[in-house]
DNA sequence: GCCTGCCCGTGACAGGTGTCATGGCAGCCC
DNA sequence: GGGCTGCCATGACACCTGTCACGGGCAGGC
């Protein structure tokens, strides 16, 4: 049992990719025998070179890290999935969990401790930033619809209501009034502000 | 000449320097010799550890990467920074530029040729991200006067006119043309979407 | 069956927003 | 000085937004 444990790196940075996987090879019983840039490829590397864990950042390009890590559970049972990001927003912890990842880390860590939570991984144990695993409790539930959600997504970039209705093959008024739960549900008061917030905690 | 050219690793987010650390290390002819997670601790550091050259991330908290890059040049002349970020905004180049750094690399380029540029930073030249550098004078200079440019950073947390009139000691009517103003510059047609766009562009 | 929750739509209303015209003030350059 | 530009402010206008009240439809749970 005193084999190396095989690692597949994912990032969109090019450069902390690299960085990640210099840091990793300094300890002996680490190996990273992949690497790549898009989430849509994560499945099909960690196949082909035999990752037994997968670090996976969130923000990338094809599908993120978080579904990522679904597809990963769905189509390669007994490889594990450690989930790193840059925001530690409660709401990412939540669904990287609900899509089967083992560990959730974040980026502000110290470097040390990244190689300690791929082997507690790989052990089978479950590893969470212990900053957030509070947060992740009082912030609670989405509670946003699946319209709020859609409504808000397309808001996020902007533009006047009937431009959103246009795009979300809704009416003015009904959207209006799906942006209108949301702003009261986010506490805010423009839906510039309930997108942002919503956004950052998670819920699209 | 052979000596080791000493480096000084500026990142908000402990994992990547620690990661970018030990990258560097295994260059032979470069030594880490400082790490700080914030923008206000680089002059610091630098002269405390007599570091030659300054790996500098925009995104930190006291001051940025960019007003990092110009204090190292007023209070420590000789000392080379090198801009390193997440988003190849061409507006950022021309602050880093403008700040005196010597290099400006995306972070996702090759993790190979950050050493390089480093050595090519440490030797006097100027290094440039080439697929930033045509970008940069398609893209021209911030058309956003001062004012403008002070009402959109309040606009872009949110809140309504009067709330920004408040933050800015002017009244509601001159935000507004501010704002108006703002926005036909920036082609687009609400505040929301002209303070992202300004940001974006590094107008702000 | 009834109730609840979510969805979609309409209409109306107060207030916010973006645009424009106008004026005054300061600094700068020819 | 006259012209120009940037800044601040005011007022007016049409339009957009956020809120509320009201319907109707559809699913799931008691």
């Amino acid at each position: 049992m005193s084999e190396t444990v095989k690692v597949l790196l994912a990032d969109d940075q090019a450069l902390v990719r690299g960085a990640l996987a210099a840091l990793l090879a300094l300890e002996p019983d680490l190996e990273v025998v992949a690497e790549v840039g898009r989430g849509d490829e994560v499945v099909d590397a960690a196949r082909r070179s035999g990752a037994q864990v997968c670090l996976l950042d969130i923000e990338m390009p094809g599908i993120d890290g978080i579904a990522a890590a679904a597809a990963v559970r769905d189509e390669l049972p007994g490889v594990r999935t450690l989930v790193v990001t840059t925001f530690g927003r409660p709401g990412y912890l939540r669904r990287a969990l609900e899509a089967g990842a083992s560990g959730f880390v974040v980026k502000d860590t110290p470097a040390r401790q990244l190689a300690e939570a791929v082997r507690r991984v790989h052990a089978g144990l479950r590893v969470v930033d212990p900053s957030l695993a509070t947060e992740s409790l009082v912030d609670g539930a989405n509670p946003l619809t699946e319209r709020e959600r859609e409504v808000l997504r397309v808001a996020l970039r902007g533009g006047t209501v009937a431009a959103i209705a246009g795009q979300v093959h809704l009416s003015a008024g009904t959207v209006r009034n799906h942006l209108s739960a949301a702003i009261g549900k986010t506490g805010t008061s423009t839906r510039a502000e309930a997108a942002r917030v919503a956004q950052e905690r998670g819920w699209l």
